[in-house]
RNA sequence: CGGGGCGUAGCGCAGUUUGGUAGCGCGCUCGGUUCGGGUCCGAGAGGUCGGCAGUUCGAAUCUGCCCGCCCCGACCA
């Protein structure tokens, strides 16, 4: 036996580069790839799980508050989008555009776009949909008594961006966009909060990344949008991380797309719109918020598995005894539950050695670890180990309580990780009220390699665009969002409507924002 | 798209300055030995050295062009 060095499975640390980690621990992880098309993952299973439990949990909610799915078009006609001045403004830049039908032998070998199959009118590949849903609104809204109109999607959507991550941006990812049609203002104010609302229940509770919810200021708002809400989430390499928005759309988009409806006195009025959406990107948070050296720590409510559980052995002998009660255990867990799910377990009977298995998994993140060896097997116990604490918070269970206690211990982590990641949040947040303290606050010590530093800092702000760019064009920080509904914890939110002075101009401010660099 | 860095086996890298026909660790396969936080030994498989063109008797190595990836900037969920 020799001394285990300090080794981390994943290197190097976050300490050490936190980029290449972020992209270490998705590879060992087996979460996702790069593809042969530039910008754009191919999600593997792994991966693609944990998206298909953001989408079983969300979709749930969204039904609970009403909303109905269907499908639109991935193509968009170009008139469509050019309807609104702020929205082609904001995706012109990054559009992917289809022009022909049809390819043809090309000159010099291989095929070319056939310029006879021209089409007449480009196709824009969606960056959003909210223009050709709005031209399917606009059918199916007549009367008042047609409102609200409060619909989903669940789709891919493509933004041609310069400078892609795997997760936090891709050039093609997959997302929910919902889209609601009201009658009253009042109404689509509602629900852009209740939504905003939805998406910070989810977040905390489900992925336990703890959110700040609030409004964005005009400059970072959604092209098109009257109002911009979102959740913000801060990474374990101290920047914020935008995790969902919510949009309160005014009349804009109905009067684009032409959304008018007869009120109950013979009115012709124009709705009032929403749109709200989060995406893959939700995993790029969830990695960046718990996992550690050792590579992806999973949220027992997300985790594609709950469990995995595997025999250690010495000699046949042992093997035939362990095998029959890693098969009852299995088999007793996978009838109990994790809230509203049935435990999802793992058996891993590979003749991979313990230790290989043990890291392999590690690396995954699964919440729970389950071996059970010859000693176990003598005491009638299983070994369980929890991913977010060390060896030594390796616990023996009776295999009788085993289906009992595991789900305990689920929901143990998922308030400890939350927890945790709102502790480490609340660690790096602070009012700054000093442009100097600002400053040093947010700037690298070594500008050439990422390092971590900064964080949220609660500072005033008069409200001008002009003091937003400053701090913007000098430190690359911006407001994430003004903090109207409060933050969590009890430092931080005591601090937040302490009247002050911009911390650029020295004008007065009645309320703090939370500045910080950004993904 | 601008600045910087890098493309050699699945992953991480050496070899490039001083051209001579490809290597190391991990992983993978097989045999044995082990197995409770990365067991050890042996035998194997696996690479048109990112691509194309050039210089040369000979190119991973030199030259040109192109492509891709990463970091920083501009932009964004």
């Amino acid at each position: 036996m020799t001394q285990k060095a300090p080794r981390t499975a994943i290197q190097p640390t976050r300490a050490q580069d936190y980029a290449e980690w972020y992209q270490q621990v998705v590879r060992a992880a087996d979460l996702a790839e790069n593809s042969a098309v530039r910008g754009c993952m191919v999600i593997k299973p792994w991966g693609y799980a944990i998206w298909e439990n953001i989408e079983r949990v969300l979709d749930r909610m969204f039904k609970e508050t009403g909303h109905k799915n269907a499908y639109f078009p991935l193509f968009i006609p170009k008139s469509f989008l050019e309807k609104e001045a702020a929205h082609v403004e904001g995706f012109a830049k990054e559009c992917a555009v289809v022009t022909h039908h049809r390819l043809v032998a090309g000159p010099n070998g291989g095929l070319i776009p056939d310029p006879k199959a021209e089409l007449e009118e480009p196709l824009i590949v969606r960056p959003t949909s909210e223009t050709i849903i709005g031209a399917s609104f606009a059918q199916w809204v007549k009367s008042y008594r047609d409102l609200p109109l409060l619909i989903n999607q669940w789709a891919n959507v493509v933004r041609w961006e310069l400078r892609t991550r795997l997760f936090l941006r891709t050039t093609e990812f997959l997302w929910q966009e919902g889209h609601t049609a009201h009658a009253t203002e009042t109404e689509a104010r509602e629900e852009t909060l209740k939504m905003l609302d939805v998406y910070s229940v989810f977040a905390e509770q489900y992925m336990a990344i703890p959110v700040i919810r609030g409004p964005k200021t005009a400059s970072e708002r959604f092209p098109g949008a009257v109002d911009t809400f979102a959740i913000e989430a801060l990474m374990q390499d101290r920047k914020a991380l935008q995790a969902g928005t919510s949009h309160f759309l005014g009349q804009k988009f109905a009067e684009a797309s032409g959304i008018k409806f007869l009120d109950a006195t013979g009115t012709q009025n124009f709705a009032w719109t929403t749109s709200w959406g989060v995406s893959t990107r939700l995993v790029g948070g969830l990695i960046m918020t718990h996992s550690d050296d050792d590579g992806l720590v999973l949220p027992p409510r997300i985790a594609p598995a709950h469990v995995v559980i595997w025999p250690v052995y010495r000699g046949d002998e042992t093997k035939e005894a362990i095998s029959v009660v890693i098969d009852e255990a299995a088999r007793a867990l996978r009838a109990a539950s994790f809230e509203d799910r049935r435990l999802e377990v793992e058996v891993d009977r590979r003749d991979n050695s313990g230790g290989d298995k043990q890291w392999e998994w590690i690396k995954k993140g699964v919440p729970l670890r389950i071996e059970v060896g010859p000693r176990d097997l003598a005491a009638g116990t299983a070994l369980v180990s929890r991913r977010d604490l060390g060896p030594a918070g390796k616990q023996a269970i009776p295999f009788a309580e085993l289906a009992a206690r595991v789900p305990e211990l689920l929901a143990q982590m998922q308030s400890d990780m939350f927890a945790r990641a709102l502790a480490e949040r609340d660690a790096h947040t602070h009012a700054i009220d000093d442009r100097a303290a600002f400053d040093a606050f947010f700037t690298p010590r070594n500008p050439n390699k990422p390092e971590i530093h900064g964080g949220l800092a609660l500072s005033h702000w008069c409200g001008s665009a002009n003091c937003e760019s400053t701090l913007k064009d000098a430190l690359k920080v911006t407001i994430r969002c003004i903090p109207s509904y409060g933050i969590a914890g009890a430092k931080a939110a005591a601090r937040i409507n302490e009247p002050g002075h911009c911390i650029v101009c020295g004008e007065p401010s009645t309320m703090r924002v939370v500045f910080a660099k950004s993904y």
